[in-house]
DNA sequence: CCTTGACCTTCCCGTTGCTGGAAGCACGAT
DNA sequence: ATCGTGCTTCCAGCAACGGGAAGGTCAAGG
């Protein structure tokens, strides 16, 4: 095939992301590569070059519409720069709130393995403490 | 209805729960109520009481079927704690492991935004390092 | 020419842990 | 009798795919 276009399976192996998900992006209108005569998807190279882009954005932890935004984004070559950054540091503070809210659950997780002394004997300070029998609001 | 049961709008808002969640649970088998003659489900105490332990753990982000795991330590007077307690142990080696991973993308994400002075101008570090050409594998 | 096997297509179901909504009984008070 | 609230079931959907069925296509080998 000397037309410009990878089947799904090469553009999949080039971008490093499972076929599946080549085509959930197709489906998602994130990447839409031209259709062949027999009905096959055609990606040419900078569709390929967008779907590697993707998976860097989502091994990033941006959501699909995030990365859709980001796409159009880096499509426009009349974008502000600012756009970008913000969208990036919504994501950092995402990344924070998760992070705290981790190391909270760690805390507790921790001291309450700390009060278990974890031997046979059915006494158990984990589960006295889930069991615990204040209820918030009333 | 004097039959020592709570409604499951009772129940919900004793244990802290929507009502929602309440029948979910129910539907997973961890909290199989009673039902009355009206066919309504019927909480006793003690359901009440298992469905704010589930909330606690829930809230400690483990899994449904940890829940059910530890729902039947808890029920289980013969336990061993050091069965509780491996459960706790391997949910907090399940928060280090995303902790690692969140530190590792904060890092990323500002370094990103570091490089990126977010102007109006179109030049854009961020995007130029989201469409690196490097690809994995091959 | 025909078959084989790898690849492609669409479609639909399953995942996790709920959440929302619609249609239809039950109940308490007016 | 009727209102309003609460209960029941079932159906649909969220994110972001993954698994697998049923069928079309293509290049190579015998």
């Amino acid at each position: 095939m000397r037309s410009g276009g990878h089947t799904i399976g090469q553009a999949a192996a080039r971008a490093g992301l499972p076929v599946k998900t080549v085509r959930y992006y197709d489906e998602a209108g994130l990447v839409r590569p031209a259709r062949g005569a027999n009905g096959y998807r055609a990606y040419a190279d900078r569709d390929v070059h967008k779907l590697a882009f993707l998976r860097r954005a989502r091994g990033l932890g941006f959501s699909i519409e995030d990365c859709r935004a980001l796409l159009s984004l880096y499509e426009d070559t009349n974008r502000a720069s600012a756009d970008v950054r913000r969208l990036a540091r919504d994501r950092i503070a995402d990344v924070d709130r998760k992070l705290l809210e981790l190391q909270d659950l760690r805390r507790v997780l921790a001291e309450l393995v700390e009060a278990c002394q974890g031997d046979d004997r059915p006494d158990c300070p984990i589960l006295d403490r889930l069991a615990g029998d204040d209820v918030p609001d009333r």
